[in-house]
DNA sequence: AATGAATGAGAGTTCATTCAT
DNA sequence: AATGAATGAACTCTCATTCAT
């Protein structure tokens, strides 16, 4: 096993195990265990505790932008964007449970929050220009403001990563009626 | 001071810390500390820190429900609901960030889960209520579908508790377009 | 309640919890728990936990040395001792824990020390002073070391408090073959 | 220092510790420090103080048991015996305090008392069988019940834990006169 | 490149004791 | 005479980190 193998078997251990037990509950001997390492080798990839969040932080933007990455035709982009956020969260709640800790996270970690908040404003630029490019399009009413709707859909999309809230049915009666408000429609469960 | 005050002193504290350091960093001895009493003493009050986490748990619902309270003449109840969310976050920053971690420890604690479901079905209702309330009243287009609608003001309330997510304006701006598809007009900033 | 039927209910709550969990399970609330007062009320009667112990010796020498005292006819005597001594330790095995415990705590604690080695001592007193008259009354060899044989019955019954060695019958063969050696008869179980 | 003598050094200072201090006195942190180690390395071979225990039990089991093993040729194999035993716990007096700790410890630990009931029993058998031989070998009357005979035999030896009890020549005292009934002399001090 | 052994610092919890009332 | 509240000291146990090999 390569020595850049091992250090993403240890990263992405430690992503499941925030995503199973949150920032609360990570053990790098835990972490270590299930790549069946030793602690020192953990700490031979990885100086400390603190390095190693940090490589998770970098698979968790890597798997998310990867995700808002438009794909098929200009027309559906926008549709396709809310249907692959959607899928993402239900196929990977990890991903989405890791993202919500990082979120809480950077509120007391400035490098953290520096790197969330570009995460966030990509995703924002990305809606918009599908937005815009939907209005173009003449798939949606001109007078909407892109900024705006964008931030209402990136609110809505990140609710659904807190169980609690988006329990019930909620998440997809939220998308439902983002639906009705764009005129468009989608797929919600 | 009264047994209860201490009590809540103590919740209080404790509320705070998990503000400021998320669970991760809650410290019964900083706890205690912070109130000004031994470390023992809170363990007379609190048996376990799992019981001092109920009792954060019971004044973050407390607080939150209490601002759920619909106020004022019906007409202005919905307008007067988002503008408190919005007010109870800005001031109260650490309400937002309590009830966030909560939300995400309660993927792991069932009974938590109860109670954040239960607090969560209790704002949805209350805001499909005042939805209904404005239809009624005609402020509301009549075909609007309540309960989903209900769904993503939540949604977006629910978002503004991550910084991450809220930041750089993006919060109103997801107000703003909320209040522009409710036709309806409210303060965002 | 007098005081003194206080200080004696705690010192008898204190006897049965040595018994149960022994000197290493003790502990001073339970035993103010189980009389129905206060921890600090417990410390009004007695200061320390070792002023309490103190007088659970004094209850457990009270009570043994009530069960050595001589009764019934002369020649009936070491029988009746033998029989009321297996008799105790059969209905008040508590009895038996709590002398085990103070036996052993005797090694580290020289004041304990003295009054279990005058116990000891009046009981093989009291054994050897049996064993003399039972010989002048003709009923054992007059060639009978009462010394040794004193010692050698203290021993046999202090051994039958260790459960774990009392245990599977062995307690009541050991008093059949002191019955035989000694050439006279009681019951043994 | 390999890791087995390590766990022995931690075993034998905990073993020491409870000769000395009893249940009640056994501080982990205290063994620890009287083999140099720090109380997490105690903990790194020892994951619970029950563990560490159960490594004293089991060193007591074998260094008593070790006494057990007949020597000699069988004729002098039960005067050997008695011999061994009583010089054992003249030597070593911590393995008496300790076997008569995890006598009374065993009233409350069904699995202790499980092991203290074996080696009682296999101790038992271990007399009784020096008693055939030496009937066999016509130095013991042949009428003797050599049950009941180990019986008192081991209650003998075993009440020589309890200093207490042994204190004052009495230790001595019983084994002589076993020796008066048994019809054969070995030294009793 | 990898590990077994070790540790300092600190975690939550317990307990005998104190003290104002 | 009795107690609720409070505490210092100590307990077992945990964890990220280190280091010799």
């Amino acid at each position: 096993m390569s020595k850049d193998d091992r250090r993403q078997a240890l990263v992405r251990a430690a992503f499941n195990e925030i995503a199973e037990r949150g920032f609360e509950g990570l053990r790098t001997r835990e972490v270590a265990g299930e790549v069946g390492v030793n602690i020192a080798t953990l700490h031979y990839y990885f100086p400390t505790k603190e390095a190693l969040i940090r490589g998770v932080v970098e698979l968790a933007m890597e798997r998310f932008r990867s995700t808002l990455a438009p794909r098929g035709s200009s027309a559906e982009q926008l549709r396709d964007h809310l249907r692959a956020v959607r899928r993402l969260l239900a196929e990977e709640p990890e991903l989405g449970a890791v993202m919500a800790e990082l979120a809480l996270r950077s509120a007391r970690d400035p490098n953290l929050a520096r790197i969330m908040e570009e995460t966030t404003a990509y995703w924002h630029r990305t809606v918009r220009g599908l937005l815009r490019n939907a209005v173009r399009a003449g798939e949606l009413r001109p007078d909407l403001d892109s900024d705006d709707v964008a931030a209402i859909i990136v609110a809505t999309l990140t609710s659904m990563t807190l169980p609690a809230v988006a329990g019930a049915g909620r998440a997809d009666q939220a998308l439902r009626q983002l639906q009705v408000w764009l005129g468009m429609s989608f797929p919600t469960n």
